[in-house]
DNA sequence: CCAGAGCCATTAGCGTTCCTTAACCCTCCC
DNA sequence: GGGAGGGTTAAGGAACGCTAATGGCTCTGG
C-alpha cells in the first residue's frame, strides 16, 4: 500500500469543508475532479472513507482515522515550507486566523489592528470556526491560529500535538428581563430560577451543556423554552422579557445595551477562551499572540 | 510555496543513499528522473539542495534542514499507512531492521530466527547501518528498528521523534596477546599501558573516539600503531602480538578463540547497544523487540 | 598519459495521469 | 413539480513525469 499523498490532501479538505464541492472550490478544482480522486483513494484503501449523504459527506471511522493522519502529514509539510522560509529569511506574507463567532466583536478586532499596523505587508485572512471544531485545520497548518473556548462540562477537545494556552477566563453572567422578581438580587442561586423560562443552545451547544450541568449539580430541573447559539438574540429574547439566560462577560460589555439586568450566580461559572497553534509558533503568529494577549488583559 | 510531496520524498531517498544513481535504483527509476525531480525541488526552493560532487552528492545546509523535514513527512504517511493496516486487521507483511556490523553476530541471528518462527509469513530484510546514521530512516519508516550503540565520549545522535531505548550494556575490554608482560594482572590502569601499540579505528570512529577520551581522563598519550575498524582484524593483530585493544565483551564472546588475553581496566568503559524506533511500535515490531530483549539478556 | 568506469545534467519524445466539460441521478425545499 | 445543491460517470485534452540517448566531468588503473 502506498498511499498518494495529493489524494490525502483532498480527503483532508473535503472532511474540513464538509462536503465535495466546497472543498473543490477551496482549492481550485472541480467537484468531478475531488470525486475521482477521492474514488481512487478509496479504491486503494479498499474502503469506503466517507459517506455520502444529502447536503454533504462525513467521513466514516476509518475516514476519521484517516483524516487526522493526514492532517499531521499535511503539517509536517507546512512546518516544512516554514523551515524553508525561515532559513532562507523570507518573511511569512500569509497568516490565517480562525475564531469563533462572538469572540470575534472586542477581542479579535483590536489585536488584528495592531497586528496590521506592525505587520502591514502580511495578508489577513479571518475564518468563522464554531469551537469544538477547528483544531485539526490547526493540525495541517491551513489554520495558523485558532481562537476557540471550553464551556464548563464540556469535554476538552484532544489538543494532542498542538499547543493550547488560555488566553482569558470568561465569566459567564445571569441576564434578567427588566423588572424581574428577583431585579434586587446582587447573586442568585440556581434554584431561585426554577420557575422561569430559560433562554439557552440546543442540546450538543456548549452554553447548554454547561446549563445543563449546573442545574444537574444543583439538584433543579430548568425548563429551556427558547434555544439559540446567538448571543444577540438571546439578548433580545431577554430583553423582551421572555426569559432568562447565561451570556459571557465580554459579549455583554460590546453589546448594546438593553432592557436587561446582569446579575450573577452564587456559583460563578466561566468559559476559557483558549488559543490553539502549532507549537513553536514563529514570528508573525507569535506577534498576533503577544496582541491577543494585550486585548484579553485589557 | 507549494512543497511536492513526491520530491521531497526523493530528496530524502538521495540523501539517504548518498548518490543520485543509488536512490534511483531503491526506488525503480532512471537516474535521470530522479536527478530532474531534484532540479525542480530546487528551482522552487530557490537554491541549491545538494552538493554534487564525485561519488555522489551531499545534502547543503538547507538541504540536511529540508531532508530532516522531509523525513517527518515521510514518516507520518507512513503512520498513515500502519493506522489503515491496524484498522482493516490486516497484518504486516515486510519488517525491516537495522544493524550495525558488529552486533549481527550473535543478537541478531538470535532474535530473527525466534521472529521467523513466530511470524514466519513476515518477510524479514536486514541492512547494515553503522552508527551514528539511521536515525533518519527510522523516521521516514524506511527502517522500522535500528540496532545501534553509542560509545563513551561520542555526542549522542539526536533521537527526537523516535523512541530510543536501551537494550543492553556492552563492557569494553582489554585484550592482550598472548605472554603480554602484564598477562597475570586482572585489572590494569590505562597508564601501564602507555608503552604498547594500540589497535584501534582511524579518529572518529567511535572505538578511536573512546579510547582518545579514557587517554586524556587518565592524563596519558597512547600510541595507536594500526587503525581497522573491523573487531575480527583488531583480534587477529592482536593475537599476532602487533598490539593491544579495547574490544566489546560481545564480539569476544561469538570469536574464535586465538591467542589473546581478557582483561579489564581499572576504569571500566562500556558501549550501550540501543533500539531506536518510532513511538508506540505494534506487531511485529514490539515482537522483535521483546525477542532482541531476550536475547541480550542471556 | 590515456582509456574506461561512474556519476550527473540535458534534451527529445512518449505514455500515463489527472483535470475539465457535460450529462445524469439523487434529495430537499419552496 | 421544478429548481437548487450535491455527487457520480464518461469522454476528450492538456500537463506532467518517465525513459532513452548524449555529453561533460572526475577519479582510477594499466
Amino acid at each position: 500500500m502506498a498511499l498518494d499523498i495529493e489524494r490525502l490532501r483532498v480527503l483532508v479538505e473535503v472532511a474540513h469543508s464538509g462536503s465535495i464541492a466546497a472543498a473543490a472550490k477551496r482549492m481550485g478544482f472541480t467537484a468531478s475532479a475531488l470525486s475521482q480522486q477521492l474514488a481512487k483513494l478509496e479504491r486503494e484503501v479498499g474502503e469506503r472513507l466517507v459517506d455520502r449523504g444529502p447536503g454533504g459527506v462525513r467521513p466514516t471511522p476509518l475516514g476519521e482515522v484517516l483524516v487526522s493522519h493526514g492532517e499531521r502529514v499535511l503539517g509536517a509539510v507546512h512546518e516544512a515550507e516554514d523551515a524553508i522560509r525561515d532559513a532562507r529569511r523570507l518573511p511569512r506574507e500569509h497568516l490565517s486566523v480562525g475564531t469563533f463567532a462572538s469572540a470575534g466583536q472586542a477581542l479579535v478586532p483590536a489585536a488584528l489592528a495592531t497586528f496590521r499596523r506592525a505587520h502591514p505587508q502580511v495578508r489577513l485572512s479571518l475564518l468563522d470556526i464554531e469551537p469544538p471544531d477547528g483544531y485539526g485545520l490547526v493540525t495541517s497548518g491551513n489554520l495558523d491560529l485558532l481562537i476557540t473556548h471550553r464551556y464548563p462540562d464540556v469535554p476538552p477537545a484532544s489538543a494532542a500535538g498542538v499547543h493550547r494556552a488560555r488566553l482569558m477566563t470568561d465569566p459567564l453572567r445571569l441576564v434578567l428581563p427588566a423588572g424581574h422578581r428577583h431585579a434586587a438580587a446582587g447573586r442568585l442561586p440556581l434554584a431561585a430560577l426554577t420557575a422561569d423560562e430559560w433562554i439557552s443552545g440546543a442540546p450538543g451547544v456548549p452554553n447548554r451543556i454547561t446549563l445543563d450541568g449546573a442545574a444537574r449539580r444543583a439538584g433543579v430541573e430548568l425548563h429551556v423554552a427558547y434555544e439559540t447559539r446567538d448571543y444577540a438574540v438571546t439578548l433580545a429574547l431577554v430583553g423582551a422579557g421572555l426569559g432568562v439566560a447565561l451570556v459571557p462577560d465580554t459579549t455583554l460589555r460590546s453589546a448594546e445595551h438593553g432592557a436587561y439586568l446582569v446579575r450573577d450566580l452564587d456559583q460563578p461559572m466561566a468559559r476559557e477562551i483558549c488559543l490553539v497553534h502549532r507549537p513553536r509558533p514563529r514570528t508573525p503568529i507569535s506577534d498576533m499572540v503577544t496582541y491577543l494577549h494585550d486585548a484579553a488583559s485589557l
